[in-house]
DNA sequence: TAAGTGCGTCGTT
DNA sequence: AACGACGCACTTA
């Protein structure tokens, strides 16, 4: 069941440069709704970005922002502005939420998080949600790794899972 | 050991 | 009805 009432219908679009590349973020009226990798290919302009946003979403932007840049060097974030995690059905919300309680440097197996949700059997189904979160690095979906500690899968590219996970000083099965 | 096959399982399209 | 960011058993090389 998906739930569209608080996802605003033309959401606040920003960049956030980093070191590794533009990202793109997006704030609905309840806080960061989607994080986008950076991406080679140009924007056009009808995704121009709004002017001015209101100061609420500029103080969200300037704590993603902070957060993201952290991340990225291989240092935790201290504070996150609120995730929007409405757009997504009660189980991808359910995973969402269990990938939040994985800390930093740490990870789970899909079994693990499938386990941590009550639903033990659903491992590849958490497959599917995981790939489908929408605010990668701060739901941190690349701390899961399936069994055996081997990689998986990765929906932004295994190269960033790679990356960020070295930065959290991970290791995984070759 | 490494690589490949088959199947159970379940949410999503 | 088909398809996965899975996991496990099992077979082959």
């Amino acid at each position: 069941m998906i739930n569209r009432s608080n996802v605003a219908a033309a959401p606040h679009e920003l960049p956030i440069s980093t070191p590794e590349g533009q990202f793109i973020a997006r704030y609905s009226k309840l806080g960061l709704c989607s994080l986008a990798f950076p991406s080679r290919t140009k924007r056009r302009p009808s995704d121009a970005i709004s002017a001015r946003p209101p100061a609420q979403i500029r103080r969200w932007h300037a704590t993603a922002s902070k957060a993201l840049r952290l991340a990225l060097a291989g240092r935790p974030p201290k504070a996150l502005p609120p995730l929007d995690l409405s757009a997504g059905t009660d189980f991808q919300q359910r995973v969402w939420r269990a990938l939040r309680r994985i800390a930093w440097g740490r990870t789970w197996s899909y079994g693990e998080v499938a386990q941590a949700i009550g639903n033990p059997r659903a491992v590849r189904a958490v497959g599917g949600a995981c790939g489908a979160n929408p605010i990668p690095v701060f739901v941190p979906c690349h701390r899961v790794l399936a069994a055996g500690n081997t990689l998986g899968g990765y929906s932004g590219g295994l190269n960033w899972k790679r990356a960020l996970l070295q930065r959290e000083g991970i290791r995984y099965a070759a």
